[in-house]
DNA sequence: ATATTTTCTTGCCATTTGACAAGCAATCTA
DNA sequence: TAGATTGCTTGTCAAATGGCAAGAAAATAT
């Protein structure tokens, strides 16, 4: 059996359907992987064969557009699961990259890893399951405030609710994961710093 | 066993991963629902107990935005699964509400019936995972569209790829699943048909 | 430390989209 | 069929955001 992460064991415990022994055995299967800043978990083209949790450090994932330029699809920072859902699961070539904006820590399983523990742990699967559906919850609210709201609301909730990525990521990274111009944005902290938020 | 479906028995079987056989026992489990026009298969609040395959007809998923205007989250024609995978997988109070737009027949399992078809067949888990992977995929897609696209160039996508859309969902639905005023693409329409397209 | 590159800000102007209101068309209901 | 409701279009004007380019600031490399 490995070394293995406390932080990983407590954040498979955290499932309800979790109980310590099966997160101890679960933990132990994860190998240790460090990303040094601007490194890549995943480039475009290449099958994400990596289901990795992120111990420390602060990730972005990102795609282009027609015309070349990045957009952001997400960021990822500690004590969250890191992998592109359709890539890894179908075992396709992922259209995005998944980067390191820090140096990372993080521990991962291969796709046929995580097959296996589904097949032999009914709790885990569930475990599976629900990150999924939150993935998909937290997509369709952002799909909404891209509906509802002004991109000034839209970076106001960001900086309410992940106060974090402002201090990792770039203008130009948060502007495309928001939907703007890092011109825009930029326009926007102005007016919000003139009216003193 | 009930009477069951021909159209589900296949629509099951298009999954690599299940054999004939085993898409006549899923599809045996589900029961036959009908939905005249307008009717609800799952308000806001309630929880979404429903799995259901759509057999013939078309329906949307909506929900309210801050001053109360609906705000269309989805299109489901036939052969599609309709379900809200939040409320139904963590057995929640939707925020949704799913609406017949023609009559329809669909057939559906409860939650507690789809979880114990998980349990006993890995092929239909490898399945349910599938929908939810897709899911994922196709709002992400979505996503990008919002952010890399003009309204026009979003509907002319929708007109190419869900002609089905336009022939039955109104005007308003469209424009609010698109993210634009209805006025806005009452106009793009007028843009398109003088530019002849 | 200096040079170089990258990131961020700002100005000017164009484009897209929204808000509101009015009118017309289509559909439903009694 | 008349009346009412809902759906769609259009006009005017305003707000949000983008495109492009120049310069300032910050980060990085040599």
């Amino acid at each position: 059996m490995n070394q293995s992460s406390p932080i990983l064991v407590q954040f498979f415990q955290q499932h309800p359907a979790i109980i310590a022994v099966k997160a101890v055995e679960i933990a132990s299967v994860f190998t240790k992987r460090e990303f040094p800043k601007n490194t890549f978990l995943l480039t475009n083209e290449k099958i994400n064969n990596d289901y990795m949790f992120l111990e420390s450090g602060f990730m972005r994932a990102f795609t282009y557009d027609v015309d070349g330029n990045e957009v952001t699809t997400g960021f990822y920072s500690k004590q969250q699961l890191v992998f592109e859902p359709a890539s890894f699961f179908n075992q396709t070539p992922s259209k995005e990259n998944i980067q390191a904006i820090t140096d990372c820590v993080g521990w991962s399983i291969t796709f046929e890893q995580l097959n296996h523990l589904f097949h032999s742990m009914p709790e885990f699967r569930e475990f599976g399951r629900s990150i999924l559906v939150k993935g998909l919850t937290s997509l369709k609210q952002r799909m909404l405030s891209m509906i509802n709201e002004t991109a000034e609301e839209r970076y106001s909730r960001m900086m309410q609710s992940n106060p974090e990525i402002l201090q990792q990521a770039s203008l130009k990274h948060i502007a495309s994961y928001l939907g703007i111009t890092d011109t825009s944005l930029s326009r926007i902290r102005k007016e919000m710093s003139k009216r003193g938020v």
